[in-house]
DNA sequence: AGTGTATCCTGCAGGC
DNA sequence: TGCCTGCAGGATACAC
């Protein structure tokens, strides 16, 4: 599933193929993966040169020579193919949207369960859409302290608060899981309990696992692919997510599943701590 | 302000 | 073999 370190590594590999290039026209294939209206949108990008193509968060943002965004949300399954012709590259199974380039070449989105959204904005537009983000955990501004700041403010679960796009942004389960296996941090533990030894090595943990996975070019799961088709390499090196029952790498402790807020977490029962004692049954 | 739940959607795994 | 059911989950809307 697409996170910050996937959308980083597609932003990268798609800047090669895209930069500089003029979207001559747009298919929209599956009306519900664009956002408003699709004649504006196909309007939006018609004869439009894309001048950046970069990241925010987890979005993929074309930047066009008007200032205007392209801002495409990856969801689960969102994908970005470009293709020799104008039709949608072979690797492209459930194509939802198409770019027709400048030159014969295309670049589809593909979507199998069309989770993801593409959206055009105006300048004026990102820039509200960008501030409602919370800052880029792998940016110079996003300190130590600045994550004290954000933990102190919330009693939620800090898993919770991490996975909020609001707050940090970027972060999804995988490398939420991650780096609270790595700072030794349960992920239930209200964000606004943890000390400030935690929050310095949550702080580490969480840009260093970024970090490194983006190095290694994301995570895939499933069906997630760089534009260049391949797999992205972290997914060996996770320590904690999926790996219920397997040894802890630090304890050899069996690894657990928890599920609260709707989604599955991974944690180590010796190394993470609880923290509450578990109430007790009956009365 | 916080938490929980349903919604979107389809592929895949497990059960029989 | 094949059908059925349930599960996965990012963002969002909504109830409490």
């Amino acid at each position: 599933m697409p996170e910050l370190p996937e959308a980083e590594t597609i932003a990268r590999g798609l800047a090669g193929v895209l930069a500089g290039k003029t979207i001559r026209d747009v298919t929209v294939l599956r009306e519900d993966v664009v956002h408003g209206s699709q004649a504006r949108f196909r309007e939006a990008l018609a004869d439009r040169r894309v001048s950046v193509v970069g990241r925010r968060g987890k979005n993929v943002v074309l930047t066009l020579d008007d200032a205007s965004r392209v801002v495409v949300n990856l969801g689960m399954t969102g994908r970005l193919v470009p293709g020799p012709g104008s039709g949608p590259a072979p690797g492209s199974t459930h194509p939802a949207v198409l770019l027709h380039l400048e030159g014969g070449g295309s670049l589809a989105y593909d979507d199998v369960r069309r989770f993801g959204r593409l959206r055009h904005l105006s300048a004026a537009e990102w820039t509200r859409w960008s501030r409602r983000l919370g800052p880029e955990p792998l940016s110079r501004s996003f300190t130590g302290r600045r994550l004290a700041g954000i933990l102190s403010r919330s009693r939620s679960p800090v898993r919770s608060l991490l996975l909020d796009q609001r707050r940090i942004a970027g972060v999804g389960n995988i490398y939420a899981v991650e780096a609270l296996w790595f700072a030794l941090i349960h992920p239930r533990t209200p964000a606004a309990a943890i000390g400030a030894g935690g929050v310095t090595r949550l702080h580490r943990s969480l840009r260093r696992v970024l970090r490194a996975a983006v190095q290694a070019g994301g995570t895939t799961l499933r069906n997630y692919r760089a534009p260049d088709g391949n797999e992205g390499r972290f997914r060996r090196r996770l320590a904690a997510y999926g790996r219920a029952g397997g040894p802890c790498l630090r304890c050899r402790a069996a690894i657990e599943r928890i599920v609260f807020g709707g989604r599955s977490a991974f944690c180590c029962p010796r190394c993470q701590p609880a923290p509450v004692p578990l109430p007790a049954e009956g009365q």
